[in-house]
DNA sequence: TTGTAAGCGTTATCAA
DNA sequence: TTGATAACGCTTACAA
């Protein structure tokens, strides 16, 4: 392993010098500079980082928690993080967990790394431990989650706007009663794309009756056990909304499974936009989340957060769900 | 932070007793160890990182390196590597890349960090650099590829036998003419499963013709230009086993487009078992690509490698496709 | 069985 | 503008 004591040799200058020269800290000379980074690159040499971090200099690591990598979401959110990461030479530490001892262990790990830079995606934690957390961790990114306190940290979705959108396009494509088969999740989202549906709805004179809200598990299953509810109960709708794709995957095919044709008798929309929104048949109409832009977002936020300390971030970032129009909403108009 | 030094002050002993008691290296007095040991867990001590990988001490990083992690398939992957180094007390490092430059720059950046154990996935890579890399690598694992000069430290699946059984599936539904369509990348595991495939049939005296073999890329576009190729030089089969469930659901999709009925007129078959597999319509019979229990399986082994130093491993690891049956395959017999 | 001291590669402080 | 020197927290000969 070559040292930055080589460097200097080689250099005949003082490992100082070439602590300097590598940071772009302090006074050094300008030829003096130019020779020694010549050789920095003509050997190839790279600062160890543990040596770094040991003493006290920044890591260039980032961190990503997240609950899981498997489901196609959390992939993409972690694809985004690790591509910024990369693309501004930093490394990337992914830890996934969910419950709150984990996140707090996950967090821990990563800190003793060294690493100050963390994306975080949790819906568990009370409020209160992110603004800990938050408090000790400069470089500490939330995603998906808006927290007042640490707006200018936080990277989320106008979940409610994208409510609004999703029930005016099924609106202005003829749908004048709708269901909605929300996630049980207890979880912000849920409740704010409901409004805006409902908003929306309530805008043009049309209540949503509480017999076509359902909630239930937000996956497959999900989906398919708040048809059958709907179903059982003779609620009445043209659309329906779901609170992801795979809610709404699985309520399409209940619903084709019962001999109710989508979207002739029936249309359904999703959220997320993942990969079963383009394999699913029909394919389905959904709201594009757009995690992976989000997930670059925070990750240069984050970069930017312990870089710039003396530029504070006053700005909030918000961003806004799009519509994908494939073929599992009809215009009955 | 709490330090070594610390600890041993609040002990009475010196630091490397208090370092041998955290390592279980060299000889501590029993009484004494557990005096130490207590103290740790009291106060929650956790060794730096950093300075352990500086003084030249295992780091229990785990790295994991695959083209992204944004497709299921290696959500999976990831997730599993990560959920096993993490019961190990491993960190787990994940880098993203595919072609040649970017895997070095990746394997480089993670041994900088002091990360011994890699998990590689990858198949662009020349047999030869592999090579080297693992020779200079004592806990680099290789996963979904087998080279024969490091066998014991490839993880990989038996290609030819889950065509295998994939074609026998088929043949004892009734379906003696069968198609195929392959991933065009050249790789292995295409060639290897369609031997599979073609081995069996001549078992049973049927030749596959190759106007029924078809390549293309392995996405849901390429299996939708397979099928209209098939269907262009009208090739006459009952029955298609694609490449992968990305693949099989495009070429579902489009032949039900085509007026032609999944799996009355045409049986489908896929490969992998990722999420899509089931929320297609009809939902995908496919052989179970065991990634998962692969991705676990190569973390341990990578972890045995760097530990026993003395046990060499002398052991194949290879894993087994297992048939999934869903609603995609008739029975024609 | 235990302790002392040197060293891992880097940065920071202070002096030149 | 440069260079010694001391830290950072830990491991590991070597000594006791």
């Amino acid at each position: 392993m070559i040292t930055i004591k080589e460097i200097a040799k080689i250099a005949n200058v003082s490992p100082t010098t070439v602590s300097r020269v590598i940071n772009g800290k302090g006074k050094v000379g300008n030829k003096c500079r130019k020779q020694v980074q010549k050789i920095i690159d003509e050997v190839g040499y790279r600062p160890n980082i543990n040596a770094r971090a040991l003493a006290g200099q920044k890591t260039e690591l980032m961190g990503i928690v997240t609950p899981n990598f498997s489901s196609p979401f959390y992939g993409s959110l972690s694809t985004a993080v690790s591509d910024a990461a990369l693309s501004e030479k930093y490394r990337v530490l992914m830890s996934n967990s969910n419950d709150k001892n984990t996140v707090f262990n996950a967090i821990d790990s990563l800190k003793e790394l060294g690493c100050e830079n963390i994306i975080l995606h949790n819906k568990m934690l009370p409020q209160k431990e992110i603004l800990t957390l938050a408090e000790n961790t400069p470089g500490l990114v939330v995603i998906n989650r808006h927290i007042s306190e640490i707006s200018s940290r936080c990277v989320w979705l106008d979940n409610s706007s994208a409510g609004r959108t999703a029930a005016e396009f099924l609106y202005n494509k003829g749908h004048r009663k709708i269901a909605v088969i929300n996630s049980d999740r207890g979880i912000s989202d849920a409740f704010d794309r409901l409004f805006g549906i409902k908003h929306f709805y309530a805008s043009k004179g049309i209540e949503i009756s509480n017999d076509c809200i359902k909630e239930a598990m937000p996956s497959l299953q999900g989906g398919i056990d708040s048809v059958r509810e709907l179903i059982d109960s003779k609620a009445e709708f043209t659309a329906l909304i779901a609170y992801n794709d795979m809610m709404a995957v699985g309520a399409m095919n209940e619903l084709q499974n019962m001999g109710i044709k989508v979207p002739e008798e029936v249309s359904v929309m999703g959220f997320d936009d993942v990969i079963i929104a383009s394999t699913s048949r029909p394919a389905l109409s959904t709201m594009h989340y757009p995690i992976y832009d989000m997930g670059q977002y925070a990750t240069k936020l984050s970069i930017q957060l312990t870089h710039d300390d003396n530029k504070p971030v006053n700005q909030s970032h918000q961003f806004m769900a799009t519509l994908v129009e494939r073929d599992s909403v009809k215009d009955i108009s």
